[in-house]
DNA sequence: GATGAATGAGGATTCATTCAT
DNA sequence: AATGAATGAATCCTCATTCAT
């Protein structure tokens, strides 16, 4: 019902300021507005700054987990592997706030993500090495890389939406134009590819 | 003279503090406490906090230009990139705060960057592109996929750095340790050879 | 009727919360909870926090103007003196919390108990005093003190109340037992026929 | 210096409001108007709110528990209570917002006074009670009933300035005058020698 | 009669900055 | 060069109150 169309609205609103200036840039009165409310009345959906910036952080997350819980359950094959970058890209490109969310988190520790993380992380990062490591293409890396490796393309996925406002201020090309998206998605599957070969 | 050695001592704190919370969620009251002054002795080295963290991000840039400017001045050899990504690693790793201090800057759309570079972006850029597409092993990426390989590359050497300080809470496992750099370092060559093999 | 048990329930834990925290100290939000209702079931009842505020008190003092009343209205003998203090304190003993209600209103003034009592506490006060002045006992009081001592033993009556929670705390004796209170009600009486023997 | 004097018009003015409002009823504002300084200069001399009412607390209750120690180490003589209760009813008088502020402080369990004074408490009531047993006129009173005295008695001396605003209200007198202090302070003592006579 | 949602006013506190010393 | 004191602006949050349901 209506109360909770408003939270959701707070929500959104709340997603994107976050995204854009992390948690402490972020004022509740900029929220408020965003969302089209007065102060006082975030307090009737979410009782503090910090639940709310939870709850934000814990809604964008969820889909992903769901994705990689997926992948962590399912057969190491190569397939799998590009099929995950692959929908995360999708997901990611269709809430390109999360991404930025998630590395403000990242830079200040992660406080608020390492809980939520917490039995995700390990079982996902550990998934994701076993495959490359089974992957015959491997060779070509030690396995003390392989966790390296592993990072990067963590990086190389999340980090693209890391710099598209600078992007943006310097260039004037928007990276989150859905032409640039596919482009991105396009090319982080052919460098899974030559990474890990067939 | 005491006054230079005081600001200094104020630009090692601040660059700690900004990198470690950003901008916003640094205060002068924290800055000074680790500069061991009071507050008001801060406005006698920099004018301002916007100008004490653009002092902080300049300092940290300088020697990354220099680097870069070599590598815009000289041949586009393969020998030239797999020196520039070597010296910027070296770099970064003794200086560990500046990549986070980047993507801080990055994230929020890089208002006191921005100006910074304006005239740095655009030539590098340029020259790393077109140094991969001259590339013979180039071959295997399209002319489009040319300035996302950079990105990429980018992400991979700069990410790293993010996420320590996450990846510490999470794992205990310190990346910024003098091994785990080396290893890091190691690992990046290996990578733009892989991508971009003579 | 069920309107009115909600009302009353609202009033008894008004009343508790008044006497503890005092009226500035008191949150709607505390009474609701107390009552085990929501804020704005509230004001079903009451019009507003004062109104509640009044009600409270006007309900507290009720009995005791009865009281007063005939003590008024009857002879000023000395039995009867000792008949008031003695139903007083019954009267506070069975409602501990109104001695404290009425000490937080006197000692902020009293702006809310003063319309309530402007027509009593005269009369009452002069009778009090015309009754100590009479007795035979009264000749070691000279005129002028008689209005102290009538304040005296009305502040060694109140007082013990007030001092409770504070007592409580310091000694974990709670003044507010039934047997502790039995001796004082004892003691008071004895201290009237100290000071005003027949 | 100049820092100390703005503490101690801070100390003053809250003072009078805590005694007048009590704790929660005292807002920074109404302090800082009455100190004439603005909210935030506060903050310069105390770190909170509760830590400047401790402060007022502390500075207010120093010179009672100076007397009080006297009393303690002196001899337990007649004349000795006497002089205590004469000398506390002087400081008071000198004082009258000091007894409001320890009655509010009371009246709400006595949280911040409690640590102030659990080392005095003891001594102080034992003392008072130890004096008044071995009074030979103390045999009209029974061993239990003792503490029961020595509570009227802080009663009768305290309370009169409790209720001094509401008696202003109702009456249009003045407790606090110089002369109707005076006339109190002669009374207190009266009624200590007829309660306790030689 | 009960309550979720909304809000104006105001609460304590922090922040960046200034100025006199 | 360093700092105690002062402050305007803004922070998060609470409060009493209203209204539609």
């Amino acid at each position: 019902r209506k109360g909770e169309a408003t939270a959701e609205r707070i929500l959104n609103a709340a997603e994107a300021l976050f995204a854009q200036r992390g948690y402490a840039g972020t004022t509740l009165r900029d929220v408020a507005t965003a969302a089209d409310l007065r102060i006082p009345s975030l307090y009737n959906h979410f009782p503090s700054k910090e639940a709310l910036y939870e709850s934000v952080l814990e809604r964008g997350i969820q889909p992903v987990l769901v994705v990689l819980s997926e992948f962590v359950d399912g057969d190491p094959t190569q397939r799998a592997a590009s099929q995950v970058v692959e929908r995360i890209m999708a997901l990611l490109a269709r809430r390109p706030a999360l991404p930025r969310l998630i590395q403000h988190e990242a830079l200040s520790g992660g406080e608020h993500l390492t809980p939520m993380l917490r039995e995700w992380i390990g079982p996902v990062f550990s998934r994701a090495n076993e495959l490359i490591r089974v992957n015959p293409a491997a060779k070509r890396w030690s396995p003390e890389e392989i966790p390296l490796l592993t990072l990067a393309l963590y990086h190389a996925v999340v980090g693209y939406f890391t710099l598209a406002p600078f992007y943006k201020g310097m260039s004037g090309i928007d990276l989150l134009s859905d032409q640039a998206l596919a482009a991105q998605t396009r090319f982080i599957s052919e460098l899974v590819n030559t990474l890990l070969p067939e």
